[in-house]
DNA sequence: ACCTGAACACCGTTCAAGT
DNA sequence: ACCTGAACACCGTTCAAGT
């Protein structure tokens, strides 16, 4: 899933290798159908040297996305600190959903490459997971949900945000989706 | 959006267009990605003529699953004859789920081919809308949903439907989706 | 009016040759 | 151990010629 750590790769490998991610990020959000081919020649690298990096469009893309989706992820921890479980858990979908709009093209360019699973479903078990399930335990916890909810069911229920178009009212969209999803986790929680 | 119905098709251009859309069924439910010159040469046409009819993948994978989809939709009218609104509802999406799952292929197909909008959304304002649309105002009438939820407010909220692994228990994960969408609905409903 | 199939363009993938 | 770029294979798209 990984790229195996054992050797580490020689100084200019691991260049190429940054240099192709880079311009992977930029040319993907732009059109999620570019051509591996114009990425390798913007990143400055023979068409071989690709390939040994990334075999495929698929491991590429994953690569790509795993990084950006990071990020989100990331601030899960932090919006646990300054608010309530609830509150959290709540910002924290906003700020999937406002990532999930600037990066439409990338998400569009996973929906392609990967075989069955959209979005964040490809990632598999990795640090959205683990922020999901940290958002859940402490609004399970707190009693503000009902319990019992899994990240695969919470990632299922908001797969619809990779369906809005980023362009238009998505704001609009996005709230409605996310309330409804919210009330759905309230319902059957402790403290009612 | 739809084939202009001014000039009536000549009749070999008919039988044409239909063995070709029979054909694509087939292929594109079998694998995702089945090359259109497979799919021309298996419905014994030339080339050209299979881009006389469908000038790009994306028309030609709309054309079929709109076809598939309507056969589900066209099935809500009928639970709502038999059932109270909201046990029409969950059957319907029990049904909805278990079409995603048997036409797996054509799903993906349906993500891939088409731009910004996953599985149904892509679709826009057909059968499914009007589906969506006579149960949701069944059960607003009945008060067993809160009022307000628009067909594209229940079209993203099951978007995960078409995420879920047709192998493995998709059953369960489909059937906790639901249950979760379901609660979401009912939340704020007259009748609590 | 519609069909055919060869020709073309494009892009992903491989591989012999280089450092 | 890694890189290059030409060569190859495949598939979508076009178009001159046919009925």
């Amino acid at each position: 899933m990984q790229q195996r750590n054992d050797p580490p790769l020689r100084s200019d490998a691991q260049r190429n290798r940054e240099r192709i991610l880079e311009v992977a990020l930029a040319e993907l959000t732009r059109s999620a159908d570019a051509p591996l081919s114009s990425i390798a020649k913007k990143a400055g690298v023979g068409q071989g040297t690709f390939y040994r990096h990334f075999p495929n469009r698929e491991s590429l893309v994953l690569e790509v996305y795993r990084h950006e989706v990071q990020q989100v992820s990331d601030t899960a921890c932090q919006l646990l600190k300054t608010r309530t479980p609830d509150e959290a858990l709540r910002e924290w979908m906003d700020r999937l959903a406002q990532y999930a709009m600037a990066k439409a093209g990338l998400a569009d360019a996973m929906r392609k490459a990967t075989s069955a699973h959209g979005s964040l479903a490809g990632l598999g078990h990795g640090p959205v997971t683990s922020a999901v399930e940290l958002l859940l335990k402490a609004n399970e916890e707190a009693g503000t949900i009902r319990p019992g909810v899994t990240p695969d069911d919470f990632v299922l229920a908001i797969a619809g945000l990779w369906q809005i178009d980023p362009h238009g009212d998505w704001h609009t969209r996005a709230g409605r989706l996310l309330d409804l999803v919210m009330d759905g986790l309230r319902a059957g929680a402790p403290g009612a």
